[in-house]
DNA sequence: CTTGAAACTTAGACCCATTCCAATTTGGTG
DNA sequence: CACCAAATTGGAATGGGTCTAAGTTTCAAG
């Protein structure tokens, strides 16, 4: 079922500066198969199938480790629980309530720089955070100003 | 101390549909009087100086129905609590995590109108959110991509 | 190989922001 | 001024996430 080239996955782990244990690699090919932003829950249940004995606290550590190595992003999005994504190309996420469903928006080099020159030159190295969000039931209207 | 014209907060919270009660017109003055997009926990003790019989609870029923009626923004970065901001203008945020700081950072309506324009049409809607974000510790570099 | 230290994994306790609940209290309307 | 839907309250409950301490694995050095 999920494949994604067995080989290479240990070995970006290694690449990345990672021990690459079974649990990592496992969590980290699961990620790369699905397109849906799942959470660490999500990928808990998915990755028991694979190894029944993996605990939930070590999907939070591998994630943690795949993230703080780069090798995946961190999304979050209002309140909800963390979601994570292994594009690293730099993109928005659109989050539709109505469907519960989160899609990348690719973001043009170019509108990073506008973004980007918003800052003062000290700061320009922020990360961008760009969401866009749908919610359940149309949004309220900017009622008249101050 | 805390003044800002009392007469018409509580006017605002009427021509926003909302009840005007003591609590909820103390909540949305204190936010209204900091800039520093306070948490609910960070207005809980202040307010407390004014209303000291206030619950904890209250202050979230406050801000939930400021946030729905439109007068507030909720603001929400990485996974801490969520902030609460008056400013109703289109804007971004800009959080240090050096300093703890969260700034506006004012968005140009060109720059929305490229953001929106990134949505297919059915989508234009969506509530735009847009972070800066400086991590403690600069960011972990993008390695290799796949 | 063996060994030892560091890195990982695990279960379960814990934390903390937020929500829920059931019992009052209140605002404003008829 | 009586009424009642809406608001407030304290405390319990929830839920995502983190911490801890103990056991396991990895890897480099010998």
């Amino acid at each position: 079922m999920v494949s994604i080239d067995q080989e290479s996955i240990s070995a970006r782990l290694v690449r990345s500066g990672l021990r690459s244990t079974p649990q990592r690699e496992v969590v980290y090919r699961f990620l790369l198969s699905e397109r849906t932003h799942p959470t660490a829950d999500e990928l808990f249940t998915r990755v028991k199938t694979e190894l029944p004995g993996i605990s939930l606290a070590t999907v939070y550590n591998c994630l943690e480790a795949l993230v703080s190595s780069g090798l995946v992003k961190q999304v979050n999005l209002e309140r909800g629980p963390s979601r994570y994504c292994p594009n690293l190309h730099e993109h928005a996420h659109l989050h539709d309530e109505a469907t519960g469903q989160v899609s990348d928006v690719n973001l043009p080099a170019a509108l990073i720089d506008q973004l980007r020159a918003l800052l003062p030159e000290s700061q320009r190295d922020a990360v961008i955070e760009l969401n866009f969000h749908l919610p359940r039931h149309s949004p309220a209207q900017t009622a008249a100003g101050a």
